[in-house]
DNA sequence: TAGATTGTTAATCGATTAACAATC
DNA sequence: TAGATTGTTAATCGATTAACAATC
């Protein structure tokens, strides 16, 4: 029976990841949590605590080997398969996503690109045309769809959402700007823009004020 | 001398002004805090401690009154003073945000959009026009710019972000897939949604290991 | 072998939840 | 006044940090 790991460690594991890559691409081989722990400013503790929630990746006495861990650590993520994306929402935000070709170098692939909208009908993003939502049930029967981006106004995207549930959908990646109310076997991932806006300013703010104290 | 308060807890107060702000919308005129927990699936208790950082707001034996609570919550996080955010990188992601009006609403209003390709110069987005990075000083006199977002690739954004600080911008809205180093007074808020995705795929093979088993 | 550094246990710190007296 | 519900203190839980024995 394996011990549930935390969205804590699993929060972080991104960024483990991205600096392994930065000293992989460095042409560094090995390193200690200690020197890992000075770059990415946490406590080597933390590191060494988090990685072992997985496993024995490293060796006493010598370190971690930078290309087995970030290899590893890729496993964890599923870096090392494909995942097939829809974005439904071809709006701006839609399209930028489908624009963004760099989420291809993690294996994450847009293939397909929906709307409600009627407007939206023939245009096309990347060589990758809009769809109508009557063509998805279609769509998702033909191709293998791991994880659907949800840009969408708040309005129509809980509709949207049940929909992309019912014809098989598992993984949502929500950007419209409300909590989903899925079924537990959904894994839904939120990105709320304003929240983090709102966030920004309250910490400028509360830095403004602690300037004026001195 | 007031305490500092939690991060954790900062990440949550956007989710009660738009909890709060729906039920507004709906007319509701109070609200106690176990209702709402039931709502939001959070515990009341954590609702009580969490506004209490800030200040009695409710009442015993009536609870919270919505509009109150809603005004005095968008006063924490600012939401009652206007934003002005300039877009550095005009790529994909830099014109939706461009484009997203839906901001407006919450006072954080685009007054600028700069990149360092000229290949774009001359582009308008939503009436504003691209300008390049040599005008950004200019622009930054002449207008009280409070946030920059940045939307450049990781290569250009560490230098470009610098620049912006150097000028005098205290607060960056960074999407670069990278972590800026910048001097303490300079408040950061990252989106990074590679990272985002990564959360999401480690979640998708969590839940699929979890059904087989049954 | 001696030195370095991990993996892991123990200690501490902080955040969440529970309980209840205060009070509307 | 009695009932409801807050604000706040105390208890619990979980996450982070420290320490160190194991071992390469």
């Amino acid at each position: 029976m394996e011990k549930e790991i935390s969205q804590a460690v699993i929060r972080r594991m991104p960024r483990y990841y991205r600096y392994l890559g930065e000293l992989l691409d460095d042409g560094v081989e090995r390193i200690s949590s200690n020197e890992l722990s000075t770059r990415m400013r946490v406590t080597a503790s933390q590191i060494r605590q988090d990685l072992n929630n997985f496993g024995g990746f490293g060796q006493q006495g010598y370190g971690y080997n930078v290309k087995y861990l970030y290899d590893e650590i890729g496993k964890i993520l599923g870096m090392n398969q494909q995942h097939n994306i829809i974005i439904v929402g071809a709006g701006n935000l839609g399209q930028a996503l489908a624009n963004y070709i760099k989420f291809e170098k993690w294996g994450f692939v847009i293939i397909g690109l929906f709307d409600v909208n009627s407007a939206l009908k023939g245009i096309s993003v990347r060589g990758i045309k809009v769809r109508m939502m009557d063509e998805l049930e279609e769509f998702l029967k033909k191709n293998k769809v791991d994880i659907a981006a949800l840009t969408l106004p708040k309005e129509k995207a809980d509709e949207v959402a049940n929909e992309l549930v019912d014809f098989g959908i598992r993984a949502i990646w929500n950007f419209a700007h409300l909590d989903l109310e899925l079924p537990e076997h959904v894994v839904v991932e939120n990105v709320h823009l304003s929240d983090s806006l709102m966030q920004l300013s309250y910490n400028i703010e509360k830095t403004e004020k602690s300037k004026d104290k001195k």
